[in-house]
Parts: structure tokens; sequence; C-alpha cells
RNA sequence: GCGGGGGUGCCCGAGCCAGGUCAAAGGGGUCGGGCUGAGGACCCGAUGGCGUAGGCCUGCGUGGGUUCAAAUCCCACCCCCCGCACCA
């Protein structure tokens, strides 16, 4: 250890996982006699071997594992691996592309040799590979899992389960079909999301209405506009003369002009062929009728229309269009056309702020617009003017329309804000066959990291589950409610994201995993076949053990196992078991079920772990949904989030190797609580991972041992220092005990190695030999620290107590402390803060003596009043009001009295205050306990006396300004 | 745009939900001292301003408000981060 004092912990870290796995320590059985707690955090995606992220995740659910097991529970926690979905696939083609920094990243970083590299271009070898290089670290790292439990997503007795799963959403009605708009890549022929683009762009997908306005011949000219209110503005039709136009017939029949470039888009979204071409400039001065209004419109050049995007057609609407009122007046400057222009007047029919003004026109101005080629100008007014008309816009009353509609339009449109008007007129327009929703990328053009420019397509016969339903939505709120958050902050998360959930794919044509039941060619999307997983682990050891060789498990067995239903009787038959295996099984769930603790990243909080409680609602009955939710926080990498691209990614197996686990284990769990994200640094690395931590744990065991090597010699009989010790250890227990139940790891895990260290060390300072209870004090000190650094108390443990182990041991924790004791080191704490608060006032080097008065009794029995109405929330003049009465006590005489005390009252610590209210003992005899241990603390001699004893001196006149709280300190 | 979180001293970061323990924990940095052959290693002290007795003033994004009392509660505004789906 001489160079390298990490080296130890290295050492400690391969002796001891090989020893407490191969005792097979965590493995957990139903066992009646205990408490049950069962904890998962989420399985990894092996395609990659397990990182720090992975590693702050596990941890904290290994720690409260650990917690739970001291406290005497039987604890669950096991571990499984997610090959579902297309990453796994991804990276092996992108092996066998021989994308370089992939390989880059496996060689140096990873560690793969060449060879297993090579075999990685088949998916399965690599998802392998970095499973059980994934599982030997998680050994390593003390992770205290029942590895007789672990699966994969793709075992066969995983997707029976799977199966039955979405058989039964099925049958509920939570699963249905219908089209849905993607980013969709024409050359790969998949869909497409931001992590798929070039320079990952999210595809934003808008919906379009394509409003027909039609020829004397009936021929549509679709309009496509994300404005269909503005219909009642419209003027004129749009059409780039320079463009070309096709004429195409739909599968219906009807005939509609499309952009030459928008028809290659709209074929993924329309089933059309095309029956003619024709120059845009050929439909100028056709008269097309409006079909809400029956008006008749001029088609018009103009050179801003986009022949490629959404139809290549728009509807002019010049009041409330920036583009349109400069492209109408345009026209009217020209010569050519002006005979058809010269009686289209803009059409106002939105009024802003009670005015009806052309919003447009009023843009063109404030922007300095003059040309239809003030592209970007033009974009921001058009912006502007979207934006102002539809926060604080509404339509006019007077609107002119078909008798027809005019019944719908007076009650749902006439007055009423654009935004709402809007939304009846899609459904007016799309209900009546007057138009149709079409789709088009609103930031076009984004490419395929192929090069391949997106289009939307409309996928047909997807199936969804439908966490829209308001329902299922209601019970999930149900649960939710129910549940322990943390952070309680993430519950708002979880709420909002209830709400805004609607129907989800669920299921797609690639990657691996389980097949829909219904429909095989479809594959069960990886975030939907990784919701209930927590009961799997429950019976998949006895699964695997006593149904050797028994592929597909039918519904029936599941329905049996998971839900009570049907006999078991048949179900065994089926199968061919005896019924007492399928009978256990359910009993085996039925022990660990409901899970008590889910631990995941924050991340996951819109999608796996809200999924996880909709599911869970859906398939089992209250009484077993899951109790708790940890979200914690990231593991940045010099404040950067760690990802492949970035090249930032720490392998866990790396750090462990260079620092030993308990020492990575306190890097992870000391330096941000659950839920924060933590830094990680090369400083914080070097400063804590090989100096600070070493150091501590080191002098820990140098002073366990010490202390237990002495045990013959230590003091039988007890002094008031030993009982102001130990009411401190068992206070300290308290608290800690409190944290970690409310998961507060970090600063439990703070006073387990720094506050108790300071008070073991501080006291073998004050006394000469240490009495007999600090064995048991380092007992319970050794257990706790097991929870966090479980390697160096077990090699502490071995070289001491050495009965069995302390990861396995139950420990009988102080139930409480002794109030008199503790009050009386609080009380004189605050005398030392006091003195010294003095000390530096008067500016002296040093000081020799402090003479306390302490306040008479009868005030002390005043102030602890005042405490006790204070603590009920009182004000200052029911305070008084109260206490007197209650005391029996005038008002008139009192009540200063009583305010005076109160101020002080405010100003005490809160604990302090409990402690002055509960515990039975004055301030004299407290200062008389604690006179020594203030004098080795300040370094001076301390003298006593009751502030009513006419005999004390009077040293300062600070005789008289003694107070409960606040005695008189004079120094010298 | 919608939704969630947040702005604290030179820097990082607690406190805020349950208002007085708050000039505000804990680090880091800086300054001073000790230790040392020497140290970037360790230990002690200081680190808003003023004050010869435990005190006062100014302060927690900005501006208002509630209260005897606000970093903490309410309102408005400004700014920052994260998520928005068929992607794990």
């Amino acid at each position: 250890m001489a160079d390298n004092i990490n080296e130890y912990f290295v050492q400690l870290t391969y002796k001891w996982s090989k020893i407490l796995n191969e005792e097979k320590l965590y493995q957990a059985d139903p066992d009646s006699s205990k408490p049950k707690f069962f904890i998962t955090a989420a399985y990894m995606y092996p395609n990659g071997p397990i990182h720090i992220g992975h590693g702050r995740t596990y941890l904290i659910a290994d720690i409260i594992a650990r917690f739970k097991r001291l406290q005497g529970y039987n604890v669950l926690f096991p571990m499984g691996f997610h090959y579902t979905g297309t990453p796994i696939i991804t990276m092996a083609e992108a092996i066998e592309n021989g994308d370089k920094d992939l390989l880059y990243l496996f060689k140096n970083v990873y560690g793969v040799v060449d060879e297993d590299i090579k075999k990685m271009v088949d998916p399965l070898y690599l998802a392998r590979y970095f499973h059980n290089v994934s599982k030997e670290v998680m050994k390593l790292y003390g992770l205290s899992i029942d590895w007789r439990r672990e699966f994969t997503t793709i075992d066969d007795d995983y997707k029976s389960f799977i199966q039955w799963q979405f058989l039964t959403l099925y049958e509920k009605g939570y699963i249905e079909r219908g089209t849905h708009p993607v980013g969709w890549c024409p050359k790969h022929e998949m869909p497409v999301g931001m992590h798929d683009t070039k320079g990952d762009v999210e595809p934003e997908i808008g919906e379009f209405v394509a409003i027909l306005f039609r020829d004397d011949n009936g021929v549509a000219y679709p309009t496509a506009t994300l404005r269909p209110e503005t219909i009642f503005g419209v003027t004129n039709i749009w059409v780039n003369p320079d463009k070309y136009y096709l004429k195409i017939r739909l599968s219906n029949g009807d005939l509609w002009i499309v952009g030459e470039d928008a028809a290659s888009r709209l074929k993924y979204q329309l089933d059309f062929e095309v029956v003619d071409r024709l120059p845009g400039s050929s439909l100028i001065g056709v008269f097309v009728t409006n079909p809400i209004t029956g008006e008749r419109v001029p088609v018009l050049p103009a050179s801003f229309v986009d022949t490629s995007f959404a139809t290549g057609v728009v509807m002019s609407v010049p009041a409330h269009a920036p583009y349109d009122a400069i492209a109408l007046e345009d026209i009217k400057g020209s010569d050519k056309l002006r005979e058809l222009v010269s009686n289209i007047t803009p059409k106002v029919i939105i009024e802003v702020d009670g005015e009806r003004v052309a919003s447009a026109y009023q843009a063109l101005k404030q922007f300095k617009i003059s040309a239809q080629t003030e592209r970007e100008k033009l974009d921001e007014a058009t912006k502007y003017v979207y934006s102002l008309e539809y926060q604080r816009g509404f339509m006019v009353k007077d609107l002119k329309v078909l008798d027809r509609f005019r019944e719908y339009i007076e009650k749902e449109v006439c007055g009423r804000p654009v935004k709402n008007a809007r939304e009846a007129m899609e459904s007016l327009i799309v209900n009546n066959n007057l138009g149709t929703i079409i789709y088009e990328i609103l930031n076009k053009p984004v490419y395929c990291r192929c090069g391949t420019e997106i289009v939307v397509k409309l996928l047909k016969d997807q199936w969804f589950i439908n966490y829209g339903s308001e329902s299922w939505k209601t019970i999930a709120r149900e649960a939710l409610e129910k549940m322990k958050i943390v952070p309680p902050e993430a519950r708002a998360q979880f709420e909002a994201t209830i709400d805004w959930l609607k129907r989800r794919a669920c299921a797609r044509t690639r990657g691996l995993g389980t097949p829909l039941p219904w429909d095989e060619k479809w594959i069960i999307e990886s975030l939907s076949d990784s919701t209930i997983y927590m009961a799997f682990y429950t019976v998949v050891h006895r699964i695997r053990e006593a149904l050797r060789g028994i592929k597909a498990l039918p519904k029936e067995f599941w329905d049996y196992v998971f839900l009570g239903r049907g006999d078991v009787g048949n179900v065994a038959k089926l199968i061919n078991v005896e019924s007492k295996v399928v009978d256990y099984l359910r009993k085996e769930f039925l022990y660990w079920y409901p899970l008590d603790m889910r631990v995941s990243g924050k991340d996951l909080i819109p999608n796996h772990l809200t999924f996880f409680i909709f599911n869970h609602v859906a398939l089992f009955p209250s009484s077993l949904w899951p109790r708790g939710i940890i979200a914690n926080g990231w593991v940045l990498i010099k404040q950067q989030k760690m990802s492949k691209s970035a090249r930032n990614i720490i392998p866990l197996k790396n750090l462990i190797d260079e620092y030993g686990t308990d020492i990575v284990r306190l890097l992870l769990a000391l330096n941000a609580e659950v839920y924060q994200d933590e830094n990680i640094d090369m400083d914080m690395l070097s400063k804590l991972g090989k100096s600070e931590y070493p150091q501590l744990l080191l002098e820990i065991h140098d002073t366990i041992i010490r202390i237990y090597n002495n045990a013959s010699r230590l003091r039988a009989e007890e002094t008031t220092l030993d009982q102001l010790f130990l009411a401190k250890f068992d206070y300290i227990v308290n608290e800690i005990m409190k944290l970690l139940e409310e998961y507060k790891l970090r600063e439990a895990g703070i006073k387990i190695f720094y506050e108790i260290k300071e008070l073991i060390d501080s006291y073998l300072k004050l006394v000469e030999t240490p009495s007999r209870r600090i064995i048991n004090v380092i007992r319970i000190w050794l257990g706790l620290i097991s929870i966090y650094t479980p390697y160096i108390a077990e090699e502490i443990w071995s070289k001491t107590f050495a009965e069995g182990r302390i990861s396995a041991k139950v420990l009988e924790l102080p139930k409480g402390y002794d109030k008199n004791m503790l009050m009386s080191l609080r009380y004189a704490d605050m005398i030392i803060d006091h003195v010294s608060n003095i000390v530096k006032a008067l500016k002296k080097p040093s000081i020799n003596l402090v003479i306390v008065y302490v306040a008479s009794k009868s005030m002390q029995k005043i102030m602890k009043n005042v405490l006790k109405a204070l603590s009920t929330g009182l004000k200052v003049n029911e305070i008084i009001d109260n206490v007197s009465k209650e005391m029996n006590l005038s008002k008139k005489e009192f009540g200063k009295v009583i305010k005076a005390l109160y101020d002080i009252a405010v100003t005490v610590p809160e604990d302090l205050r409990k402690l002055y209210i509960e515990s039975d003992i004055d301030e004299l005899e407290a200062l008389k306990i604690t006179k020594m241990y203030i004098e080795k603390k300040i370094n001076a001699k301390v003298m006593i006396y009751d502030a009513e004893d006419p005999a004390a001196p009077d040293y300062g006149a600070k005789k008289r300004i003694a107070q409960p709280l606040r005695p008189g300190i004079y120094v010298e």
C-alpha cells in the first residue's frame, strides 16, 4: 500500500466480492417471519458496459437494500438485462460498417479486444458480451443482488410473460389500432426521430387543413393552411407561376391540383395517380369557389409559394397574412392582371383588442417590408401576426357564410376567440369533406443521416397503447397519490405526464423483442415491454428450476400466478407439472409484491416510470400497486452529460480498478443527494478518491480495531462524560435512521462517516480510557458503515467481532437517547458559542476564567411554557395570554417578562427548544454536568452561580441580566 | 408554444414546502498563522460593512404585496435548464 493507498481498496474489492458472492449472502426467499422489502432498479441495455451513470442508480438501490437488511427486513434486490429494441442491432451494424468513433470507444475506453469486436457484428454476441462484463462488475461493485433471478428480455419465458401482458391489455381494451403520422426516410423506409437526423434536428410535424376550393369543372385546389378560421377572409388563391403543377386523381375519383414537388411527398399520405402536368402560369385566372362562403375567387400568381411544401397551393388572406398582403399589392402595382385584382379588397375577419384592423398591413409597415423577396422579414412579420391573433384575437360577428353552415358558424365561430374558432373550423371542414388533414414537416428541410430529405408518412394499421384513456388516467393518478415519490418535486412532473400522455405506438417492425401475440409481424417496442417486469423477478428462478424445458408458458399459467385466476389443477395439467409447483409460484409472487421501491434515472419520468404506473394499475389490483419511486439525478462529467458521441463515458470497472469499490461508492454517494446531478471531474477524483476517502476509511479501520483490541482495559464504571457521549451517539444514530428512511442518503452518509467519527475521536481525546459501552458503539457504527462501504466494513468485522458477516447482520439499534444528557450537551455547546463570540468581540488573545450566572428555576419554568406555546404556532400576544393564564401570573407584572423570554426563545435552535421542553433537567444542573466538558473546550476555568443566590459575587454586573437559555456570562 | 424545475455570498452549493434557529450549513478559492529541509501535503484561524461584551447596518434575480417578522408566503416581470413521443 506504500506508494498507492488505493491498491489496498482494490485488493479488498476482489477479496470480499468473491467471498460474499460465494456465500450467496444476498439470496432471498419468502420468509413469513420477517417483513419483506422488494426493491428494483431499471435494468440496463447491454450495448456497452455498465458505466458510472448506472453505477449511481444501482448504488442507491443497494444502499437502501442494505439499510433495510440491517433493520431486519427480508430484502429482495434482483437484476435483469434489457435486450429489446434497435440500439443493439444498430450498434452491431455500426461495427460492421467500421464506424471509427465506435471502434475507438470499444477498444480504448471499454477495453474490448479485436477478436471480440469482430464477433460483435452479431448483435446477440455483442449483447451477451456486455451483459456478462457488466454482471461481473456489478458483483465487484458490491451490489447485493440475488443473481438466481437474472434474465434477459429475449428469453422465451420472458416473452411469454410479455405476451400475456399484451393479451390482457388487449382484452381490457387498452390496445387499439389506428393511423399515425411519423417523420419518414423514403430511402430507408423507416420512421426517423431526432436521433437519426443530420444535426439531431427534431422533425416537427404540423397538422394542416387542406381546404378544397373547386373550379367550375369540380377540380379541387387543395389550399393547405394552419389557420382554417381565416377562410372567411380569402380573396383569392395563390399558385407559383414559374413551377409545374400536377393534376392527380385520388382513390375516390376526386381530381386535385397540387405542386409537382409536393406530390412526391404527399404520396406517403394519400393514394393517387397523376393525370396531367401543367405549368403554374396556366392556372392563373381560373375562378374557384370558397366552400364555406360560396364566394368565387380567382387563382393568382405569387412567387413566394413553395410548390414542395404541403400541397403547393395556398389561399390568400391579405388582411391577416403579410405574404398575401404584399403579393396582392405587387399585382395591383403591375399592369397585367389589374382587371382581376382591381376589385379585391382585404377582408378583416379578426379583431384584436376590439379593433377591426388588417394586422397584416400593419405588420408590413412595422417591419418595413416592401417586396415579396424579403423572406426573412416576412417570416418574422407572419410569426408576429400569427401569434398576436392567436393569443388576443376574436372572430368578428358578421361573417359571410353559406346557409347550410350558418347555424354552426354563428354558434361556434362568430365572436369566439381565434383559438376556439380554429378547432371549430377544422372539424367542420373535415366532417363535411370540404377538406382533409395533411401533415408536413414544419421545419423542413430535415435530412436523414443518409442525406435523404425526410417526409411525413401516415402509418396505417399501427398498434397503440391508449394512455389517453381518461378512466385509465384516473386510476393511474390514484396510484400515484398513494406512492412515495423521491424527490417530492418530481410528483408534479408525474402528474403533468399523466395529463398529457396520449396513445402511444407500442410495436415496431424491426428490432429484438417479443412479437405481438395476435399480429406477429409486429415486435413490441422496448419501452412497452419493460413496465411490469418486476413481477417476473418474483418467480423466474423457480420457473427455470421447476419448469425446465417448457418454452412457451400459456396465458392461463400467468393468469393464475399473477392474478389468481383459473384453477390451479388445470393450469398445472396444461404445462404438465404438479399443482403445488404452480401454487408455490403464486405464493412467492404474493409474498414479494407489491414492489416497495423502484429506482431509476430522472430522465425516465416522462416515459418508463409513468408507463410503469399505468401498466401496474391496468393489470393488478390496488393492493399490488407499487409503493414508491426514486428518480435519481445524473452523473455529469465536467458538467457534461455522458454520451457516446461526447466520448466521455466512464465505465464503472475503470474506476473500481483504480480506486476500489468502497471509494467509488463513497464518491457516488456522498457528493450529491439522490435527486441532484452529480458532477465528476479529475480534481474531485484525485482529491477525494485518492486521498480523502481512503484515509478516512483507514482511520476508521484503525480506530475501531484499536478500541476493540483494548477491550480488556475498558472502564466498567460510567462518568457523566461517557453519558454525554452516548447520548450524542444515540441521537446521531437516530438522526441517521430518520434520514435513511427519507432516502436522504448523502446526508445520512456524511453523518456516518464524519459526524460519528468526529464524535468518537473527540471522546477518545477527552477521556483517558473509554467506557466499556464503546464496544456496542463501534458495533453499530460498523453496521452503518457497511451500508455504504461493505468491503472495508467486512474487513474490520472479520478482524474484530468476526461473527458471520456484517452485511447479513440485523442490528439492535438504540431506540431513543438520553434527553437530559443531550440537553446538557446542547446547552453547554451554546454557552461555548456565546463565550467565543464574546472573546471575539473583546479581541483578547486568551482567557482564564468564565463566570456563568444561571436564571432562576421559576424563570426557567416560564420559559418552558413559552417554548411550548411557541411550538404550537401561537403569536406573541397569544403566547403572553396563554402562558400568564396557565401559570396564573398577572399579565401586568409578567407581560414584559414573557415577551422578553419570547424574544430569546425564537433565537434558540429548534432541536434545543424541543430538548428544553422534554428534558427534566434545569440549566444549573446541566452546567454542573458539563462543567468539565466546557472547560476543556474553551480552555479556561468555569464558575457557575445561581443568579438569585445573594451570596454570589456579581462580576461585570452580569448577575442581573441572566435569563433562561441566555445566562449572564462574564469573561476574564 | 405547452409542460416540469430553477435563479442564494468570489465560485460551487444547502436552506424555501411547515416565515423568526439566517450574515445564511458544507465545500472550493483567497488571506493570515502553525507544521516542515521545502511544499501545490496536513492542521488552525479569517473571509459583506461597522462595533473595546454576546450588538447594529446592508443583504438571497427585479419590482410590488402580506406579516410584529420574508431568502422562505402571495402577485407581476426578467433570465437559465430540462422534456414534448414511436427514441432508448
